[in-house]
DNA sequence: CGTAATATTGAGTCAAATCAAAATTGGTGG
DNA sequence: CCACCAATTTTGATTTGACTCAATATTACG
């Protein structure tokens, strides 16, 4: 089912056992392109962008995959990828399916309805005032800090794309989205965490309280 | 796999041959309820919005369905919609899978590439000017006249939702859809069709040059 | 024919886009 | 470690396209 040449060029990879493997990308690496040969996987952590081209030509966003959603389900089909995949932020994937040769029904039912659940939350961060729907992106690509399993409050953490990709897939533009992530901060929903022992960043932030309307 | 009781109350019912069936929707009718038991259907023509609910509890637009592509297939793993359905134009659905007990991979396969597809056209119809989206939602929308086989130049028609519901799509207002609507027919590119012998509704168009950019 | 629902059109306003600097960050190499 | 440069982000000023509010017109339907 997977063989190692069907494999892309990523950051690290490492063959778990049999056909199992595991990928890293960096934030900004290309997974796969469009109508070239590969697998399907599961994204472990981190999050994808897919793109497709427009009639004229152009690359435009046409999805958003987070961890657990699986890409590049249709080669199954075609052999070839549907759409181009890029990296938003360092992720890890996983070859999917898992274990048997070919997926079974209910595993496939279980992806077809996380992908319409996922088309429907994408559909709905398009519209509304801007503030609001950064905040929604944020919320969507928020996970649990995996630190201290000691702290029983549960701290969200988010690691956001560049300014122009959550402008892609806000339908915003990037001095938009720049000024509403501003604005977060401001309100302090975004506290903005320092990366190692270095300054703090504007991609790594510590989700505050959650449920702040912006106004 | 597929009881009476599980068809929808609708506007004309026929049972083709032991489990198949075949279901004409009107225009605005419901389908079926978010959380409510059925059975999934492809449709056959016609078009229809999926309504997600909000977690403020407001229901707001999370798809398009239109010819080919299958509703409520969710209903195989979890037995219940997990979306709302309201036909936008009159329609038609066929039970699915058809034949057989639960449907082969090949089929799931397929259904889970078109949504795919479909979910990242729909995306696309909430980006750029709104001229634009409203014409790229009526050439979706668009189907080959079905009259005169002997005409051989094929004519595209199409049946347009509501105001309101095109403007649910596009993420415009429906004073900007209707606007958008008359600039393209002023512009010659839709043509409005006398219904019967009555007088030209604002609903049913011939589509005469469909490559004309708006300016 | 009359009424309710939809759609169209107009005028004024505002949120986001655009255009243009300036500031910050992330690397690289001395 | 620090200086330097390219890429990215932030901020400001202005413009504009879509929204809002309001009135009118048209269509659907009993």
């Amino acid at each position: 089912m997977l063989d190692a040449q069907k494999v892309p060029r990523c950051a690290a990879a490492r063959q778990i056992q049999g056909k199992h493997w595991l990928l890293r990308f960096d934030r900004g690496q290309r997974i796969h392109a469009r109508d070239t040969k590969g697998a399907a996987w599961r994204i472990v952590s981190g999050s994808v962008r897919l793109d497709r081209e427009e009639p004229n030509g152009e690359q435009s966003f046409a999805n958003l995959a987070i961890r657990g959603d699986v890409i590049g389900a249709e080669t199954l089909l075609f052999g070839k990828y549907s759409f181009t995949a890029t990296a938003l932020t360092a992720c890890v994937l996983e070859s999917w399916p898992e274990g048997r040769a070919s997926p079974v029904g209910d595993s496939l039912l279980r992806t077809l309805a996380k992908a319409e659940r996922r088309a429907a939350e994408v559909i709905a961060l398009r519209c509304g005032q801007a503030a609001d729907r950064v905040r929604r992106l944020v919320m969507m690509l928020a996970h649990p800090a995996a630190e201290h399993p000691t702290n029983t409050a549960v701290e969200l953490q988010v690691v956001l794309p560049s300014r122009q990709d959550m402008a892609d897939i806000t339908a915003l533009k990037l001095e938009t989205v720049s000024r509403m992530v501003s604005q977060l901060r401001h309100a302090g929903v975004l506290d903005p965490l320092r990366h190692d022992g270095k300054r703090p960043s504007q991609r790594n932030f510590a989700i505050r309280h959650a449920l702040g309307e912006t106004h």
